[in-house]
DNA sequence: CGCGTGCTTGACCAATGTCAAGTATGGTGG
DNA sequence: CCACCATACTTGACATTGGTCAAGCACGCG
């Protein structure tokens, strides 16, 4: 899968300077506004990414800064005999690649073609030198993302397979919902089954296994392999809480 | 266990002004240096606690934020049905309650005796207002912990029991070594098996059982049952980290 | 229309959880 | 100081969940 055959990158957008940002969408990442974007725009270049294709890997020198305009990008850990767990995805607006040692934790690739809006790190910690209050913004996008870690932390140490699978869709309705400020029962679905699986620390046969199974309950539909309708939001939720055996059902 | 009866209390040393602080083991923590804590040392008064009291409750207000001088805290989320996830262990130095939004997201419960150095939020928020450079060492605090809680997430999702248990042990041998700057290969467990078990995501039979293999396997000794000896750190490692299948033995 | 990849389903298996004794430990009171 | 008790730990037998391995299906691309 990281190895597919890289298609023509030339139709997509690329280079300086930053054509593919779109200000509004860096402002929902919460971490720079649209003022300071005027400034930043300057510093980026734009960076194509095809499905499968690496951004960056697990211990590679940060060197850039990335925010998304685009597509999709899936962060992982390996271990040492190739087990991988997704440490999570990530959408338009977020900011990615911001780390405080030299390396990168994870390893983040597309999930399909992508488009980022490329800083060089130096330039970016520059920037936030010379705007302290972007500081607090730092601090406020990591305590952001160590809670969702802890609620991980929840679901991948105490949830059932069915209770982790439902965790998954409600969460990343709400993202999506989010992202394009509107409220649709459908969620789309940019990665693949085992991306699912290695979020969820289950596997990919699991996951088909229970996808099915919540159909059958009528929790949901399946549009298309890459997009789910909710159809029963409260009753996902209480699954999703462990708060009822609704596998009896 | 969080219904114990309190036991006296008076033999702990409390009240004003904070008697309990070490400055020492404050700056510890990498938030706050000693030269802070002249300053910051009038601002709190000490707390104890005996074991299997309660310091705080997930979705509490956090109006208080701790450091820790002695003894051992235990942080942990539960789901609707009573499930319980360990979020993590605290030590003396650690600070404990400071959080973005105004309710804390876990429960911190004592593990045993313990001593901790109380600050009023809003001090201590005017306090990081004096002196801005704090903010960057509360964003690197997050980021540490985030990078720990990223870990705990691919320990979750993908190890093995005995590979967490292992990972387990040298994490906590690691963080010891810190605290007391001597390198031993004793390991104190200030918890009960099954907080190990719940921090893990096993149970605490699974626990007892992993332990008696790895004592089998001469990777570790346990001398009491609170204190194990490291006897195979390479090998420990090596299992921690998913490379071998030390089972086999 | 055919092929490849990814998804689903089935049969079986292994790891871990559950339930239930039995045992050790450490604190308490005699 | 010893004996007892409560609690926590260990161990065993068995159940269950989810994983593994192996077809078969179907979607989407060429």
């Amino acid at each position: 899968m990281a190895s597919a055959a890289p298609r023509t990158l030339a139709d997509l957008p690329t280079g300086h300077p930053c054509g593919g940002c779109d200000a509004r969408r860096v402002a929902l990442c919460g971490v720079l506004d649209c003022t300071d974007l005027t400034t930043l725009r300057c510093l980026g270049g734009t960076q194509a990414l095809t499905g499968g294709h690496a951004l960056f890997h697990e211990g590679d020198r940060a060197s850039q800064v990335y925010n998304i305009t685009n597509g999709a990008i899936r962060l992982t850990k390996l271990l040492p005999d190739g087990r991988r767990q997704v440490m999570g995805f990530m959408f338009p607006g977020d900011f990615l690649g911001i780390t405080l040692g030299d390396e990168h934790a994870f390893t983040a690739e597309a999930l399909g073609d992508t488009l980022l809006c490329r800083f060089p790190r130096a330039r970016f910690d520059e920037f936030v030198e010379e705007h302290p209050e972007l500081e607090r913004e730092l601090y406020r996008k990591a305590a952001h993302e160590l809670a969702a870690a802890q609620a991980q932390m929840l679901l991948l140490g105490r949830k059932s397979a069915a209770e982790r699978l439902a965790s998954f869709f409600l969460d990343l309705a709400a993202r999506q919902q989010r992202l394009t400020a509107a409220t649709s029962r459908f969620v789309d679905l940019p990665m693949c089954r085992a991306d699912v699986a290695d979020y969820l620390g289950l596997t990919k046969e699991t996951v088909s296994r229970l996808l099915a199974q919540l159909k059958q309950q009528r929790l949901l539909r399946l549009e298309t392999l890459n997009q789910v309708e909710l159809l029963d939001l409260p009753g996902l939720t209480t699954l999703a809480e462990g708060g009822a055996d609704m596998l009896a059902a």
